[in-house]
DNA sequence: CCTATTTGTCTATATTAATATACAAATAGC
DNA sequence: GCTATTTGTATATTAATATAGACAAATAGG
């Protein structure tokens, strides 16, 4: 009795103080509405910091905690001298029959790149020719291989090729810039998924570096068995996708 | 990075700690929906603080700051020695050319009763002549009421009748108890409500006395002419009715 | 290379939320 | 009337929120 309420004050900001809720938590969801609402596109930059703090009026360390949870969730990114930016929205990746990472971004209205890391021959451990059928220790061609949607790097794989069934392949993906133009070349044109496993787990030292990522991410783990048009095996692939910048679709 | 997450945590009580949210907004809202569940239903006892307090995994003060809120908003209502209890939903008091306080408060389920606190005869204020359409100064019969709900006072009123239209009706009424009853004896079973006017304001000393409520509470006051079957005007009642306590119900 | 802008980090302080104890006051039951 | 129970109130302490100011570090633009 006799307490003054201010329990849905908001002073014209949209924040209340006294509310039983906290002032960093009430700025970071008015944002995510905003990027809900698409009042604040992907890609689009955020006001700066003493901005956004005198426009909700709060200190500019209670705005960064605000902040700081939606980096933490992977709505925004900051870089310092540049500003606070909304994350572009995730690649929806469909897994199918013809799934080409190439094609995939470009769809999506992005420009895929990517660049090669290092290929080298070596005899095929157990479980890799087993999933490709071929015996233990043939020879495979290993390629390592970052790839990047608008400059991002979105996931960074292994590739195994049976190598007599795709001869002089590294020097093809090098004079070509594409595993699908070279494999092309090799008149493996129309190869196709025969088989996708799915698993995620937090990114270790050399994912974080490869794809930029800071520590504690989560990378899905894509092992997939690729095969020509009488579905004979040629390629094995274990791809680690930032899961935070891929959505991988599978319809069924 | 690196930060423990426990903003989903709820450690078996349904409390969150770091959340962004007080634990008193956590408690009070987990009892509202609790109430509106109707698993405490209008009535119920409450589990006592520290029962409460223990069960939520905070200190008593932290739980007093919750049930102070729903105090606040007149969802509960706390006596020492005795407990915390539920209100009893509002009395639901239709308005229409047939209002019976008892008839009302039976319908709800609940036990009408009510004490008179005086009656004397007096002339006719100018604004009660004018309602009741007879001459200033016409001898009136003044009547003071209490009306109870399940022995809660809902309303007091004044009720002014017109003498010689109603010839020794307090006596009937102390004889029945029941206005109702009186008005029946006299051949005026039947009247009929002809105009209710209503307003709202903080409850004054005499009414927070007469009715048991807090300072700062409010009341509606409800003005209305009754009159006989010929619509001739009988009575003119001046009723203030303890607004957290019913909903008057006007349908058109 | 230099400068202005912007994010990142540090330290200090005030305010609010939550805890810990203790005891008063009203109620119910004997 | 006495006692146990329960709400109400007071004081002190600790932890979490929010503010204030200063400066480092990265970026962009001339």
């Amino acid at each position: 009795m006799g307490e003054t309420d201010n329990s849905t004050m908001t002073d014209g900001s949209g924040v209340a103080r006294g509310s039983g809720v906290s002032l960093w938590k009430q700025i970071a969801e008015a944002i995510t509405a905003e990027i809900a609402e698409g009042r604040l596109a992907p890609g689009a930059r955020l006001p700066t910091e003493a901005e956004l703090a005198e426009r909700f009026g709060v200190n500019r360390h209670t705005l960064r905690r605000a902040l700081g949870v939606l980096t933490e969730q992977g709505v925004i990114e900051a870089t310092p001298g540049r500003g606070t930016f909304v994350k572009e929205v995730p690649l929806h990746y469909a897994i199918g029959a013809r799934t080409r990472f190439s094609e995939i971004v470009s769809s999506e209205g992005r420009a895929p790149g990517g660049r090669f890391l290092s290929s080298q021959r070596e005899p095929a451990p157990r479980d890799i020719a087993e999933r490709l059928k071929i015996p233990h220790g043939t020879e495979l061609l290993r390629i390592e291989i970052v790839r990047e949607a608008d400059g991002v790097p979105v996931v960074c794989g292994t590739h195994w090729y049976v190598a007599d069934r795709c001869k002089d392949l590294e020097f093809l993906v090098a004079a070509t810039g594409s595993i699908t133009r070279a494999l092309e070349a090799l008149g493996l044109g129309d190869y196709r998924r025969l088989e996708t496993r799915v698993t995620a787990r937090l990114a270790d030292e050399t994912e974080r570096t490869l794809l930029a990522l800071p520590a504690g991410r989560v990378v899905m783990v894509v092992e997939s068995v690729n095969g020509d048009a009488r579905r004979l095996p040629i390629q094995y692939t274990r791809s680690r996708f930032a899961a935070d910048r891929v959505q991988l679709i599978v319809k069924s």
